[in-house]
DNA sequence: TAAGATAAGAGGGACAT
DNA sequence: ATGTCAGTCTTATCTTA
């Protein structure tokens, strides 16, 4: 399935990248990152005819007039129940996805939602190399737009709001770290728009997100600075004990993240400005002045 | 120069009118 | 529907060590 190339990744400069045969894309395996997508296709499918029959393999018919037809669909919905990284997928992502495929077929019959929906995906599409997200959240990016189609939530918003939006939302929904802002930016969409369309997605389709992590976070921001292990341990020991005592309620969990982490360094003597933590984790100073008194004050009394 | 303080303003949720 | 309120976060500017 996959096979190492042993490469280094852009983001995190491990050598971990991999590639996947299946949808063609090469990814991190630990931090994520996608580096692109769509190279031939093809390949599986011929082999395994030519293999058993040892005849032309010309009754594959065209393998790539799905791709076509569909415009990256076919990417987004592949027959087989696997996810970005060739694991089978869980069962209920298996059931979401059969349906998807079901709607794809329904699609196409209807061309005015399916106008619409081309749009939205060739977006989707563009967006995806630019926060580099694994299929897997495409595809459920894909699906919450198909849902918000149906409900006609997209009459009279842009489609690249309500894309964006439901990007956001799968990544929300699959604890891919990505903030408003990394998607106002790729989108090149404004950052409470896109926020008032995903508020409205998650309210009409009733969508169950799981509270960001701001574990998470704290390794998106370490990873973006030279953090030690010991320094970024320390730090989700003191988010940990801010979340046991509702310290972090309606707070912004990357500013929280960000100020933990700076805590974190000032205990540990480690010279980081509040600038540098600041531009990694996007947001401001001020922020993480805040958080840290309140990250302080708490700490002291635990130390 | 980095860190802390302060003020003004934006955007949205809760709640009442 | 519209307005008010408390709370959060951002931007900008000034002061302090």
């Amino acid at each position: 399935m996959s096979s190492n190339h042993g490469t280094n990744c852009p983001r995190c400069g491990k050598k971990s990248m991999l590639s996947d045969d299946v949808t063609g894309e090469q990814f991190c395996s630990k931090c994520g990152f996608v580096i692109s997508e769509k190279s031939e296709e093809s390949g599986p499918e011929w082999r395994s005819f030519q293999k058993d029959s040892g005849s032309n393999p010309a009754r594959a018919g065209a393998p790539s007039s799905l791709t076509i037809h569909d415009m990256g669909l076919s990417t987004v919905i592949n027959p087989l129940n696997k996810d970005a990284s060739g694991k089978p997928l869980s069962t209920s992502m298996k059931s979401t996805i059969e349906r998807l495929r079901t709607w794809d077929s329904r699609s196409q019959a209807h061309e005015p939602v399916d106008r619409n929906l081309r749009q939205a995906l060739g977006e989707l599409n563009k967006l995806k190399d630019k926060v580099s997200v694994s299929a897997n959240v495409l595809e459920k990016a894909a699906y919450i737009y198909r849902k918000s189609l149906e409900k006609k939530l997209v009459r009279g918003r842009s489609i690249s709001a309500m894309i964006a939006a439901s990007l956001y939302a799968a990544c929300r929904d699959t604890q891919t770290p990505r903030t408003l802002k990394d998607i106002a930016d790729a989108a090149n969409v404004k950052r409470k728009d896109i926020a008032r369309c995903y508020r409205l997605l998650h309210h009409e389709l009733e969508l169950k997100m799981p509270v960001v992590d701001s574990v998470q976070c704290i390794a998106r921001i370490s990873s973006k600075l030279k953090i030690t292990e010991k320094t970024k341990r320390y730090a989700i020991k003191v988010l940990k004990e801010a979340q046991e005592r509702k310290e972090s309620a309606g707070k912004d969990p990357m500013g929280l993240a960000a100020s933990a982490l700076y805590l974190s360094c000032v205990k540990n003597g480690v010279s980081v400005t509040q600038r540098d933590i600041a531009e990694a984790a996007g947001v401001t100073e001020v922020t993480i002045r805040n958080r840290y008194k309140g990250l302080k004050a708490e700490h002291i009394t635990n130390d």
